[in-house]
DNA sequence: TTAGGGTTAG
């Protein structure tokens, strides 16, 4: 007992190792409860090195060795051991128990090998394992890390004993993984079970609900919140900045801002950023100096922020100060993310030699951001060259990402070359690759209601097409002309413009116009950018209509408003 | 001997 209350107050490996030596001479390490808290302590401290001697020289073994040795393998890192010490057990004829299922299942979440997860699932329900709480949050955890949404959703809903913990993983993934919608509902499912969510469930409803947008939710989510008296600390704090920025109201993420006792450098990020969305530029930028008052360094991410909240602003001089001081005066080095951030400033504002000189001009590597916001900027400038060399760089990092794909499609076609259109068509099919659907979701009477493109699935739909038609009389006779280049040309004209008058973002503003009252805005959150046409279409509703539009997509909000956008300037 | 976590962008 006494060598074992040792171990526990050992605080690094040259005090275990003392006492390793100590119970090596008295004999004591023939017991095999020492020597597996010894071999415990060791994994603990990751000096697996230390751990691998002492396994070796083991005369007996148990369950708890092998478990401790294959727990701390994977917690190293070091995962080809862990496999080999697993097929060793396998080997020896021992059999796996509820304590080496979860080990191996989190070291294939942490390689992302579904193969070899799917391996151990088998191997698990051949050995006759009741599985228990710890088994079956591996397994879920290791599914929806894998991307297998499906089989962790299947898995879940088979668990006899789903627990906080499974609960907040399954809202946590959907969250993360594109159906946010899904998360709040099985928020509403789990309180109706009687489990209480804690603060780590709390957590990932804030973080489900900014991803979908609904403003509604939030409001329900803060006064939740405020009801059960979680304390709005560090980390609930600026998840909820973030939600309420993404909601759409930028004075209450800065009410929850200001409120908040403790504030550390994510949270002063996340308001900068959300500054940065509302395209409130010069908000964002004197936060900056009130938090280095505050004490607090900014990260990469802090500067990530303040050049997006540049890009969204049209600063560029501003941006530029700060992208070139940011090593000098905070140790903060430009990373591949800063230059898009700078490409996408420059490329916005019209400055694309620039741009490009920035670009031919860095010694990071380059990555598909980069080129993306390069691409971005030509398309609105029509610099087709710089367009082409740019796309067929992001085909070559990216051969998987059919949106890359359409992309290039699209501006060999607006340059009139047929011939490269079909070439990319085919390349296309031969890889078998679909473009991705695009969402919009809108929100009303308190209901949130998703459209994809040409969906006819909502119960109203006749309506909306018909809205949509005399909509589009109306906004023709004021000038507006679909701009078919953002439809895929493998196509008939005709049929290009029956898809794009039903792009997803087009049907929830037809829908909005007659399910929302007069005199409120028509909120609309997508999953994907905002195209140049349904940008045009947003505006001329806002013009023909006298209705205020709000749409935030991928990256930030645009508030339309009697025929104008808050971001013309800087589209 | 065993779980789930905040900020940018896409």
């Amino acid at each position: 007992m006494v060598y074992i209350s040792m171990l526990l107050n050992c605080r690094n490996v040259f005090q275990i190792r003392q006492v390793h030596t100590q119970v090596l001479v008295i004999g004591m390490l023939r017991h095999l409860i020492v020597a597996n808290k010894l071999l415990y302590t060791y994994a603990q401290h990751k000096a697996m090195g230390d751990a691998y001697v002492l396994f070796a020289g083991m005369r007996e073994r148990d369950s708890v060795t092998w478990n401790v040795m294959i727990g701390g393998l994977a917690k190293a890192g070091d995962y080809m051991n862990c496999f080999g010490i697993f097929r060793e057990v396998i080997r020896c004829g021992a059999r796996p128990d509820n304590y080496t299922l979860p080990f191996m299942i989190r070291a294939c979440r942490d390689i992302v090998d579904l193969q070899m997860g799917r391996v151990i699932h088998d191997i698990g329900l051949k050995c006759g394992l009741e599985p228990d709480h710890f088994v079956c949050a591996a397994l879920v955890d290791m599914y929806v890390k894998c991307r297998a949404m499906e089989d962790a959703r299947l898995l879940f809903d088979k668990m006899q004993n789903r627990n906080l913990v499974t609960w907040t993983m399954m809202i946590g993934a959907y969250a993360e993984y594109g159906n946010a919608k899904e998360s709040l509902v099985l928020f509403d499912r789990m309180r109706d079970q009687d489990i209480v969510p804690d603060k780590v469930a709390m957590l990932m409803v804030v973080y489900a609900c900014a991803k979908l947008g609904a403003m509604h939710k939030a409001i329900f989510i803060h006064d939740y919140i405020c009801r059960n008296k979680f304390s709005l600390d560090i980390t609930l704090g600026t998840a909820m900045i973030d939600m309420y920025a993404k909601c759409g109201n930028v004075d209450s993420a800065k009410e929850i801002f200001d409120g908040m006792q403790e504030k550390n450098v994510v949270s002063w990020s996340a308001m900068i950023a959300a500054y940065g969305y509302h395209g409130q530029g010069r908000k964002a930028l004197a936060l900056f100096p009130m938090m280095l008052r505050s004490g607090i360094s900014p990260n990469r991410i802090t500067y990530i922020s303040l050049l997006y909240a540049c890009s969204h602003a049209g600063l560029v001089e501003e941006g530029l100060q700060l992208f070139s001081s940011m090593w000098d005066d905070h140790g903060v080095r430009p990373d591949v993310k800063h230059y898009t951030c700078m490409v996408d400033l420059l490329g916005r504002a019209g400055r694309l030699d620039e741009a490009l000189k920035l670009i031919e001009n860095m010694t990071v590597e380059k990555d598909e951001g980069l080129w993306g916001a390069l691409l971005g900027a030509c398309r609105i400038y029509g610099h087709m060259d710089l367009a082409e060399k740019a796309a067929e760089s992001l085909l070559k990092l990216q051969p998987q990402n059919p949106g890359r794909y359409v992309l290039l499609s699209n501006i060999y076609a607006k340059a009139g070359r047929w011939k490269d259109v079909a070439k990319i068509r085919n390349m296309m099919m031969r890889r078998r690759l679909k473009k991705v659907p695009g969402w919009t979701w809108i929100e009303v009477d308190k209901i949130i209601y998703q459209f994809s493109v040409g969906d006819k699935t909502h119960p109203q739909s006749e309506e909306i097409y018909g809205m949509l038609q005399s909509l589009s009389k109306r906004l023709e006779l004021a000038g507006y002309v679909p701009d078919t280049n953002f439809v895929l040309h493998d196509v008939e004209e005709e049929v290009k413009l029956g898809i794009l008058y039903t792009h997803s973002e087009k049907l929830a503003i037809a829908f909005g116009l007659f399910a929302t009252p007069e005199g409120t805005p028509i909120r609309i959150t997508k999953n994907l950018r905002v195209c140049g046409d349904c940008h045009t279409f947003s505006k001329m509703v806002s013009a023909v209509t006298q209705r205020e539009i709000i749409v935030r997509d991928a990256s930030r909000f645009h508030h339309f408003k009697m025929g104008a956008c808050s971001c013309d300037d800087y589209w």
